[in-house]
DNA sequence: TCCCGAAGTTCGATTTAAATG
DNA sequence: GCATTTAAATCGAACTTCGGG
């Protein structure tokens, strides 16, 4: 390997001056461009990196963000950590993932790994359930930025990023209802899950300034499970029994698109055929909505500008902490956006 | 923050035997009980944790592999990742994952970032297309042990690890067969992609032996592209075409999943149910697969596992760098699984 | 020679303080 | 004091050498 000495060696100067001209540093305007020439050069022609470990021992910087995922298989996360990456790479900052799978031993273990590479800022992708306050404890006393991004907590220490549910359950309802619907199933969230309530809400709140009578027959609640794909099998059952109780309903609201999956095979196997029989629209917007059959109406997460805006914040708050302001924690909620595709169709 | 100097101190012994103690070097077989005891006492109490930095200057060891994924929004990727974050978890090694987006530059600057942090081996997941002999070349220099995932070049300084691709192409067509369908559409893989050939060599030499004329009119090929979701997109395509050409066909086999789902959409709309009118197959099973309706039928390649294998051998070969003796290139294929569902059924 | 422990060097960079003309 | 350069201290752990019992 060659070292910033061998720099020194080849170039003629010390290696103090390697540093300070290879960094930028401060001093180097003192420095005349023949000298910097010369050392670039030399650099160059050795093939010369810098060693990140003495580097960062010195610095005290490992120009690392760590990401935590609660679940890697949830689809959810996939756009989401593309903005983070794609942000992140932007910055020439690293990531590095990490998957808890809901499991608290692995988040503790991670978040210790993580904290011993000292990196410099957090970001959680808490995409399901697992709301722990324990393990917020953990995570505060780091005195690193970060941010949350697709869970509603908000707690004064943690920067989030989540999305308008209250916005969002109105646009889904607000969809079905002009399409002409008005017997509509809802599959609600589980109840512990924080995006259930507000999404609930907005849901209520357009029906009643609409008109519109939301019979308790038809509304349902997911089970509470750490399993983001169990969503699909509950979106099943829920719909079957549904199916069998013969409360008429010529449309489904469903809490996500796991389930309005689950909802649109079992209204299939009991011969309804989705749209002709019955519309269903989903939440979220994961990959996989795109390309089913057929085509699923949803409402999306932007999930992708939610990946960045979370980096931004944790860059922000790097930087504050560089320059010795401390910075708060920003809490920021994004609006949804309706996405008509086949799943849904006038009465 | 603590530092080895402040455990020494506070328990009473010099920073040498507080290293030797805690880090059970080989020297520590000397050193009585009671001094250990009282230097892991210290430790814990004064909650001591190494800096990494200094620790990795020192030893030269990062204790940390890379990870290159070509396209992260691939879901043939998730299950991979997941086998390779689960091994390398159980081997505390942390994983920096890093997603190229299929582009050569960012391939570069990734690469440059990971040897810079001195990674001590590499992982690659080559899902899709992307194949440049020159980028082989880059990794090779690097002098770590690499591994391929799921892209079948036969490089001798880099391991891989694929599916047997031949024998899930036979398969998929056996199956189709067994079920009594004779007339059977085919899209084949793009030409470039290393596992299109041999899987449509499986497909063939199965056909050969049973007595199955495989139609040209029924076979096609999958468009070059580097975005993997425009298989479906493509297969789309491709089997609106098949249904206006009225050359008739009981079953569809499909390059992968993705495929398979833009068939059946095509399908749909045509007013040919599935299975009903027609069988399909796809190749993979990816997560999606099984929430699809109907679900797919499919020819599932072991991911988990092989993310696992991938590791494994990484750290074989970290560890035999490790000991002077060095390791050889390892190339693994592993046995692919037929995963019946509702997309094909008896004629 | 075996056991126990410490002093001092090293890893490769950054940074401070200081020396030159 | 200014421009230019550098010797030496520093970051925190690991390892080599050495000394005393």
């Amino acid at each position: 390997m060659i070292t910033i000495r061998d720099v020194a060696k080849e170039s003629g100067f010390s290696s103090t001056t390697v540093s300070i001209v290879l960094n930028n540093a401060p001093l180097s305007r003192y420095i005349p461009a023949v000298t910097k020439k010369r050392i670039e050069r030399a650099a160059e022609k050795l093939g010369y990196r810098p060693n990140q470990f003495a580097r960062s021992l010195r610095s005290k910087r490992s120009h690392t963000v760590g990401v935590m995922v609660f679940d890697m298989t949830d689809p959810y996360c996939t756009l989401i950590l593309r903005g983070i990456e794609n942000t992140l790479f932007e910055s020439s900052y690293l990531p590095i993932l990490t998957d808890v799978h809901n499991e608290r031993t692995r988040f503790e273990r991670y978040l210790e790994m993580l904290l011993d590479r000292r990196i410099e800022g957090l970001i959680v992708l808490a995409n399901w359930l697992f709301v722990d306050i324990n393990l917020l404890g953990d995570l505060e006393k780091s005195s690193i930025p970060i941010a949350m991004v697709g869970s509603g907590l908000k707690h004064d220490s943690m920067s989030s990023v989540v999305v308008d549910n209250e916005v969002g359950g109105a646009l889904a309802i607000e969809h079905l209802y002009s399409l002409g619907h008005r017997k509509i199933a809802v599959i609600r969230g589980p109840r512990t899950l924080g995006d259930s309530s507000p999404r609930w809400r907005g849901i209520r709140s357009f029906a009643k300034e609409a008109g519109l009578e939301l019979d308790p027959r038809l509304t349902f609640d997911l089970p509470e499970s750490r399993d983001p794909s169990s969503s699909f099998q509950a979106g099943q059952t829920i719909t079957q029994d549904l199916v069998k109780q013969k409360v008429p309903f010529t449309a489904l609201l469903a809490f996500d698109d796991m389930t309005a999956f689950g909802a649109i095979h079992s209204l299939n196997r009991a011969g309804l055929r989705v749209p002709e029989h019955c519309s269903v629209i989903g939440f979220d917007d994961v990959a996989p909505s795109a390309l089913y059959t057929p085509s699923l109406t949803t409402v999306r997460q932007p999930m992708e500008s939610m990946g960045a805006q979370a980096v931004a914040i944790v860059l922000e708050g790097i930087n504050a902490s560089l320059a010795k302001h401390d910075a708060v924690a920003v809490h920021r909620k994004v609006a949804p956006e309706l996405v008509v595709r086949e799943s849904t169709r006038k009465l």
